[in-house]
DNA sequence: CAATTAATAGACTAATTGGTCTATTAATGT
DNA sequence: ACATTAATAGACCAATTAGTCTATTAATTG
């Protein structure tokens, strides 16, 4: 008989991924065609099916696929010498739009997931898990006495997540605007959010 | 002969703009088909490309109409008797994601944009408007010795819109999440980023 | 009222698109 | 070597959908 290595299949379907992956942020969800996906990722329509039950399934692998990305990214600063401070740090990767943690589908995830109900599924969840990260974070800087007390730390996760999405959208509507100095506007307003009443936080 | 009241055309128009918006903030740009818009409408295809060349246009103009809506509404803030004040209220407004600021349509609007040159354009030059007018309210501001002077007035006016946009995402993430208290964070969060050096906002 | 043109209906279509079916090739284990 | 099953191709299809065409009804004006 034969039994094949369940791991190769696992990598083909990342493979995959990774073409629909670059035909959605071209496209969108619904302007990129199967067979565009099929083309970007050199295979046939039969192979595709082979690998992904429909469309839907594959929007819904990649937008999982880079939700938990984002999710394991975030944790692993937990384990860091610092966490707040590099909690700190990785806000300001994501808010800069480059590093890795940038996610050209986020937009479209949010807007989809507002349709779709097996999306809203996925992007709540995540959202319940990354809270959760982030408000740990948060009371550890409140801990160390760098965050405020007086903040829920759920409710400032929230908005945490919610001012990083909102940095997607300004790509969007200005795109001649300096990411740089946006990012770092954006990291200011956030780390004065978090300051302690006493200090001040001037730079 | 016969020559019809155009603003009666424009009425209608603007009758199945409305029920199009219906259709797009349940089931996204891509998701409502024209016979569901032509339903909703209660119009005959024939009727509703009498109206509109395609739909791509439908979305142009539901687009435009939008934006324009919030541009004007905004633009009414600055008219009033304490301009700054007003228009602290007209974010709030906007945060609470209630009054009728509010536009289910954003987050599709602006993924649409990043996928749509003409959708861009529209978004990017709506954005370039009422980038100019928050700014000169920030900049009203800071001559009311309200808003710190080291902002750029611009840049900060950016930071603003971003945050507003990314308030729509809360909804979708945790729809459980009071979006009272949210807003209300949001806001404060946004006035501490204007406020002077010296005033240190407490409350 | 008659002529004219706008408003409206709705059957129809051309094209696209997600997805299937059959066939072929390539691994793998015995 | 051979049997078995996975990987892959690609022709094909059913359904959907944006948009058209023709016909009818209703205003408006002279």
């Amino acid at each position: 008989m034969r039994k094949v290595d369940p791991a190769k299949h696992e990598e083909k379907r990342r493979e995959i991924l990774e073409a629909a992956g670059r035909c959605f942020a071209r496209s969108g969800f619904h302007g990129a065609t199967t067979s565009a996906i099929c083309a970007e990722a050199k295979i046939s329509p039969g192979h595709l099916f082979h690998y992904f039950d429909s469309k839907e399934a594959m929007i819904a692998a990649i937008t999982q696929a880079r939700l938990d990305d984002a999710m394991v990214r975030t944790e692993r600063v937990m384990e860091s010498a610092d966490p707040f401070g590099t909690f700190v740090n990785g806000i300001k990767d994501a808010l800069l739009t480059k590093g890795r943690m940038n996610n050209p589908l986020l937009l479209d995830m949010l807007a989809e997931a507002r349709h779709n109900p097996t999306m809203a599924e996925i992007v709540q969840e995540s959202t319940r898990q990354g809270q959760a990260v982030v408000a740990a974070f948060l009371r550890k800087g409140q801990e160390e006495g760098r965050v405020d007390t007086n903040l829920d730390p759920e409710l400032a996760a929230a908005i945490v997540i919610s001012v990083i999405d909102g940095s997607q959208s300004i790509a969007v509507r200005d795109p001649k605007l300096d990411k740089e100095e946006s990012g770092k506007l954006l990291l200011k307003m956030l780390l004065r959010l978090f300051a302690p009443p006493a200090a001040a936080d001037g730079a």
